[in-house]
DNA sequence: ACATTTATTAACCATATGGTTAAACTATTT
DNA sequence: AAATAGTTTAACCATATGGTTAATAAATGT
């Protein structure tokens, strides 16, 4: 461990705490002695629990969503992206399991605030995608789908067993292993039943 | 609305409060004013938060359950089990939309708690499903797939939307309309998908 | 070296929150 | 009708929790 200043030794016990107990269930003693500082620190570099919230929602949220737009955003055919997404969302979330269920979370408690990040720049952004199927389905490469019902399918596919870790453990009774191995095989299964059902 | 007696009065406030903000989130005070009692009263049918919430836990999980058992324990083919699933779940979570995730969040949170519940008779048992989708293999109706991930391809498609619907609305632009539109599609569209990828 | 700003802490404070109690009110029993 | 048991409330209590303050220590500028 390198030595960090203590606003980032802040944010990383606020993201650490904040993203395994959300908003309402975080304690500021807790982050303050996960960052091993003075509780009083917290409201020295960020004014309030709220704010420190923020703090760690926008970092969620811009480490989260380039997984998305640089999948989507690049000049690669549609069955392309989405060997690509899901292999690349699905390493990604297995080295950070708990940023999909915060992120998810927090935007189901908090719709008026996230909505200032949908709006954004660095908000995911699929509609190129979306628009790049639809040339596709014209050019008669793929079979008609509504895009949006498309990239749901997706999304659906590669986050819900890491949202539902635990409902998805209990009812089909897998240990950790199991479930590791079953997401690694995951990302050869879900291309292919997705480009399968759309390939001409 | 009819009569209830306090304990169901408080049971019912509890729960529309538990669901929409979690165990952390939510108050006694907010609880009983919801239930239009006295916050003792909680205590005199509810020795405490834990218990109550647990109450709560344990109304969420029966309802819940019984969706999956019904449809996977009967005695129809493979294909139509997942078709009526597909209906039979997204019609009851479309009228229990924070059932899922309340499931789902507070099993993460309280592992060893949910565990209890998984291993009782009411727990979603897809065994006899697994076994029968074993068993369709063998015998050439369907192609060779792990029944586990049959399951969670299942699973994935038909809750996600639910328990993430601030970040889908989000990302996919949706208003309230058009998301309730494509649920409604999906119930014929999820079942088309994942019967034509096992189909022979 | 001295002054000034920045960082850090221990001790506090106000309020929220889960939980308790004693008294009152309402059936129910005899 | 009196006694008993069950139900409900207002007022409290202890603690947790987010937040503040005043004093101190460390760094920075002159």
């Amino acid at each position: 461990m390198k030595d960090q200043s203590t606003e980032e030794n802040i944010l990383n016990a606020a993201i650490s705490v904040f993203q395994k107990k959300g908003m309402a269930g975080a304690r500021m003693q807790e982050i303050a002695d996960e960052a091993k500082i003075n509780k009083a620190m917290l409201h020295y570099y960020y004014k309030n629990k709220q704010k420190l919230f923020e703090a760690v929602f926008r970092q969620a949220f811009e480490k989260f969503a380039p997984h998305i737009n640089e999948v989507f955003n690049s000049d690669k055919s549609v069955f392309e992206k989405i060997i690509k997404f899901t292999d690349s969302y699905i390493s990604f979330v297995m080295e950070n399991p708990y940023l999909p269920n915060f992120l998810i979370q927090e935007i189901n408690n908090n719709t008026e605030f996230a909505n200032l990040f949908f709006g954004s720049e660095i908000a995911p952004n699929p509609i190129r995608f979306e628009k790049q199927i639809e040339e596709e389905i014209e050019k008669g490469i793929i079979k008609p789908i509504d895009p949006k019902q498309l990239l749901l399918n997706l999304f659906s596919l590669t986050a819900f067993s890491f949202v539902g870790t635990g409902l998805v453990r209990g009812i089909l009774n897998l240990d950790e292993k199991k479930f590791k191995t079953m997401m690694e095989e995951r990302k050869i299964m879900i291309p292919e039943l997705l480009i399968n059902s759309i390939k001409k």
